[in-house]
RNA sequence: GUCCCUAUCGUCUAGAGGCCUAGGACAUCGCCCUUUCACGGCGGUAACGCGGGUUCGACUCCCGCUGGGGACGCCA
């Protein structure tokens, strides 16, 4: 039975590595018919907050990527480490050391000035420190004792094949003088208690993962398998951070974005099916395999992801659109209380709009009324056409029907009688009701914004 | 510095030795459609980092170099 699980640290909101992280896992597990588990390591007391859980649990919900166990806290789990600490400490398999911070980072800064990797010298271990006296008033850490030789080898399913020699491991600290332990100790009990058969993480871990393994066999535990998953860079190939690109999957709801747009764009960004593009999730997880996923950072593209969105928007349900958007037109102060049916307004805007945002704007001309820029007045409402719209101005006032079919024929009219080609009239047209020259198809819209709308704004022309 | 990972169009990628004259998508350019803006359709530009092997044959396998990324915390 295949259990995975996502363990974010909570120290600031879900972002777009960690959601396709978890939107991995979610989905091998899903097609497994196994069990996702959230887990929230947030054993950093000094950075995790509660608001930081709450946004992950957020963005999580957002994109649909539903846990089956927990989410799981760390910190409730103190005592179970303990107990596994004291195993290791009574087996030998774990020691105190006593060394100070300050020590230690000397040795560190000697070896680096050495041009060694900088490692723990293993000055505490038991059979180098017989003679030495533990120094009063210092609490003593506790460090695993990693295996001096030999190596440590594990078959990567996304990379294949990866081998660490001990050598290049050293003594690291499970648990620091409080008795709290760290996370390379804390992952590993709680991988194993919780049955973790695959873990899918972040390739930044790579390098933690014999040091889990040595732990794990410490522990006489069964190892699972490790799967990992390269990280996202930014728009500029940098590495994404804090000061650009590492945004919460948060704020691209807030941006316009549909969640299965940008799921489907982080599952196909470092992972591929073929030629495949555009899928659903149902179709993601019918075919998602670790084995396709890329083993290189992927770049992330804001136009590739725009270009999804849209699509997604094309297509989507026009009620739940208008449900979508209307947040968008509430931010603009947009009230389509007056107006005609959101519904019909999204349904001539959605091909022409990337994101919710850009619909809601788009939209809302047809719910406020709107100034006309008067360069573009100047520009467009010229003399010569003006014999043409006061007749347009005249003929829709006398026109009962109003729908796009008839305003089209009376515009039809206008246009052979003053000979007229189509945008001569229609962009005058659309500045004097719209303010703008782009709009969609003129006579639906024209239809949409209403008989006394439409007369008004051409109300007054000299 | 040391260790680990990695390397196909600008970007995301297909590619599991002959199917590759290297395919698709975004972006870009051109044309068409057209009522402006979009959408859509058609077409173009554009890549296997370099050097050695292995092989009848290498984008595919091996080695080296170079480039990129990651790790080296009493952070996770």
């Amino acid at each position: 039975m295949v259990r995975t699980r996502f363990a974010p640290s909570p120290t600031g909101f879900l972002h777009i590595g960690g959601a396709r992280t978890a939107l991995y896992s979610w989905a091998f597990a899903r097609q497994q018919g196994g069990t996702f588990i959230l887990r929230v390591e947030d054993t950093d007391l000094e950075r995790s907050t509660e608001a930081s859980v709450q946004a992950i649990l957020d963005g999580m919900a957002w994109l649909g990527l539903h846990y089956d166990e927990g989410p799981f806290y760390q910190m409730q789990r103190m005592p179970r480490y303990r107990e596994v600490i004291r195993q290791l400490l009574d087996e030998g398999k774990a020691y105190y050391c006593y060394a100070s911070k300050e020590e230690l980072d000397e040795l560190r800064e000697a070896q680096r000035a050495r041009g060694e990797k900088p490692r723990y010298d293993g000055r505490w271990r038991p059979e180098n420190a017989q003679e030495k006296k533990p120094p009063s008033g210092v609490d003593p850490v506790v460090r695993f004792k990693n295996p001096l030789d030999g190596d440590v080898t594990f078959n990567d399913l996304v990379k294949g094949p990866i081998t660490f020699s001990n050598t290049e491991l050293d003594d690291l600290i499970i648990a620091r003088p409080d008795g709290t332990p760290t996370y390379n100790f804390c992952v590993v009990v709680d991988d194993w208690d919780m049955n973790i058969t695959h873990v899918i993480r972040g390739d930044d871990h790579v390098n933690n993962t014999p040091r889990q393994i040595n732990i794990l066999k410490a522990l006489d535990a069964t190892l699972p398998l490790y799967a990992h998953v390269p990280m996202i860079l930014g728009a500029d190939g940098e590495r994404l951070s804090k000061r650009h690109g590492a945004v919460s999957v948060m704020q691209y709801k807030e941006e316009g974005y549909l969640p299965e747009a940008l799921l489907n764009y982080l599952a196909r960004l470092g992972w591929s099916h073929g030629d495949d593009e555009i899928f659903s999730m149902e179709q993601f997880i019918e075919w998602f395999d670790l084995a396709h996923i890329s083993r290189s950072a992927a770049q992330f593209n804001p136009e590739k992801l725009n270009w999804l969105n849209q699509q997604y928007i094309k297509n989507a349900d026009l009620q739940r659109l208008a449900i979508d958007v209307s947040p968008h037109l509430q931010a603009l102060g947009v009230d389509v209380a007056n107006g005609p049916p959101l519904i019909d307004a999204v349904a001539i805007f959605r091909e022409r709009t990337p994101t919710l945002v850009e619909l809601a704007k788009q939209v809302s001309v047809l719910y406020s009324s709107s100034e006309v820029p008067a360069q573009l007045r100047a520009q467009h409402v010229t003399p010569d056409v003006m014999p043409a719209l006061k007749e347009l101005a005249a003929r829709y006032a006398g026109l009962d029907d109003w729908r796009a079919e008839e305003l089209g024929a009376v515009f039809d009219t206008v246009l052979k009688a003053h000979g007229l080609k189509m945008p001569k009239l229609a962009i005058p047209l659309r500045v004097l009701v719209f303010g703008t020259t782009q709009t969609p198809s003129i006579h639906p819209l024209l239809s949409l914004a209403g008989k006394a709308r439409v007369l008004a704004a051409l109300e007054g022309l000299n």
